[in-house]
DNA sequence: TTTATTGGGGAAACTGGCGC
DNA sequence: GCGCCAGTTTCCCCAATAAA
């Protein structure tokens, strides 16, 4: 899927994409040999120039350099090829403010999911932050990066793939929720709630070191984090829809 | 309620095609 | 080869957004 993408590319609109698919270029390896066919002569020369770039990336396994290029609603274009660095990931915190703090952090990579909580093995994310490749999140840009950049003092990040971004572009606006009723996902009582209520369990645990309610807000972090699952593969089968077939000699 | 980031819209810059 | 026009891409700024 990454290699027939070519919006990637400094100079291509993901118009620009179309009409090349529809030109019968369907691979970067038929945009090397039909560029000069196909575009103009300064921007098949710019796209040659390219070529040797995005083909070392793919084989360094560079998420970061595509979904810096790929434009919003495409991003997860990469997904097929990073789908065993892929790690979902969302946080629970004590509110808002600066002064929060993160309480729980869940991580499902390659089907595993781990938590960490605080007070007990919060700090045991570190490492698994630092084997990370791609993130995925909701929102995250915004909310779950910023505040454990903040939390852990962490001065690099993990190529970011922000699902509410990639969702608004399919027409799937609002919050995780709502995205997940609408797609008819449903969540058990334990697993419902909001973020209010995160921050709730949380406080009502530390005062009254009751279990159950860690429980409660762990089952709603990681609940969270299988939706963000989810909802990714469903954008990316939207995406596939408008997608063309591999060429047969590609 | 606070926060930071992003996308969208408009303007500017660039490119290619066409006629002379 | 030059100039004009239309289409495409890039850049910048601000409003919208969703998180706990």
């Amino acid at each position: 899927m990454l290699t027939r993408s070519f919006c990637c590319f400094r100079g291509l609109s993901v118009e620009a994409e179309a009409m090349l698919w529809r030109r019968g270029c369907l691979s970067w390896r038929h945009l090397g040999i039909e560029a000069r066919r196909v575009l103009s002569p300064a921007k098949s020369a710019s796209v040659i120039e390219q070529l040797p770039l995005f083909k070392t990336a793919l084989e360094a396994r560079s998420a970061d350099f595509f979904v810096g290029r790929l434009p919003a609603g495409h991003r997860l274009r990469i997904f097929p090829a990073f789908v065993q660095d892929a790690a979902f990931l969302d946080i629970e915190t004590t509110g808002l403010s600066r002064q929060a703090v993160v309480t729980v952090i869940s991580v499902l990579q390659n089907g595993k999911m781990q938590t960490f909580v605080r007070g007990r093995n919060l700090h045991d994310f570190i490492q698994v932050w630092q084997g990370m490749r791609v993130v995925l999140t909701f929102n995250g840009a915004c909310f779950d990066l910023p505040f454990l950049m903040r939390e852990f003092g962490f001065s690099c990040k993990p190529a970011h793939i922000d699902l509410k971004h990639e969702a608004k572009c399919w027409g799937l606006r609002g919050g995780l929720k709502e995205i997940e009723s609408r797609l008819g996902y449903r969540r058990t009582d334990i697993e419902s709630g909001d973020g209010e209520k995160a921050v709730e369990l949380w406080e009502t645990y530390e005062m009254t070191g009751d279990a159950i309610h860690l429980q409660k807000l762990i089952a709603y972090n990681t609940c969270d984090v299988r939706s963000l699952e989810l909802l990714a593969r469903r954008i990316w089968k939207l995406s596939c829809q408008n997608y063309p077939a591999p060429h047969p000699a590609s």
